[in-house]
DNA sequence: AGGCTATTTGCAACCTGTTGCGACTGGAGA
DNA sequence: TCTCCAGTCGCAACAGGTTGCAAATAGCCT
């Protein structure tokens, strides 16, 4: 039988525990609704999310827990070429970085690992003698579907 | 004697004609701003200079027009991963994509031509039968001076 | 040149994200 | 277990970006 959702850390809060940095309340629902999603978050929803776990939380807690988890490299920021509006997406970062593309007609969001990618930023760090912390690639068009028949 | 800026229409304002895009009073200063501009620019730098030339521009219009031109493929827009608040900047498109490099410590933009981004693209439109229309490949990090020595 | 209409504009209200501030609290140390 | 204070929170105000609407206008057609 499993044990309840809260009783389960997640990388986040153990990555948190183990970094000294302080748990809250309000963290906790924010954390694992984050360990919880299984795709592309906004902050909204986010938000929307965690108030159900814990009615107090408010926005601006949402967006100063997120910018800590990027700065702790525990999340990618994403704008996906603002297909909807203006405002970012968040996801947790896995082992691999990936090039997102989304499709400017039906919105569809495409993630892709190539080792092209990882070669590239080989080359940026070598020949521009550059330290990469952060990179982000993504791509606007048309997906297969979308693209029409031919 | 040079002649009077506006009566060079540059690239920008000869896509419009050539595409029936209606020419405006406030897009014309828009435009002008941005051809004569040399470096990367935010909305709000675009706004204050495009004034100078029609006070009547709303901050609107120059959203606007920005989309405009986004959507035209005439302009790119940056994120430089936030480094200064939230803003985007925009630069026209030259003839070749290029990576932006900005130093998370002393806030430098660089640029960077690859062969490399190429051929990623390449791949990514074969392997996903993706079209691509626009691409922003932009890397935080630090550059040589604030690494350090070695 | 003058009229007509689809497009564009300014305005005001809204949404996303950030920030300063005083009140609150997690958790280390006594 | 209690105290204490650095770190965090909620709030309210702000900055960047978007949108609905009624008024203004570019530029085609006569």
């Amino acid at each position: 039988m499993p044990l309840p959702q809260t009783e389960i850390p997640g990388r986040l809060q153990a990555h948190f525990a183990e970094h000294g940095i302080r748990m809250t309340q309000q963290r906790r629902a924010i954390l694992s609704v984050m360990e919880t999603a299984n795709k592309h978050l906004d902050a909204s929803q986010l938000l929307r999310k965690a108030r159900k776990i814990d009615p107090s939380v408010d926005r601006s807690t949402v967006y100063r827990t997120l910018q800590l988890l990027k700065r702790n490299g525990l999340i990618d920021e994403l704008d996906l070429m603002h297909i909807n509006g203006e405002g970012h997406y968040y996801e947790r970062k896995l082992n691999r970085d990936h090039i997102h593309m989304a499709c400017l007609r039906c919105g569809k969001i495409m993630e892709f690992v190539s080792d092209i990618f990882e070669k590239l930023k080989g080359q940026v760090e070598k020949d521009c003698r550059f330290r990469i912390v952060v990179s982000r690639l993504e791509i606007g068009g048309y997906c297969a579907a979308c693209r029409g028949p031919k």
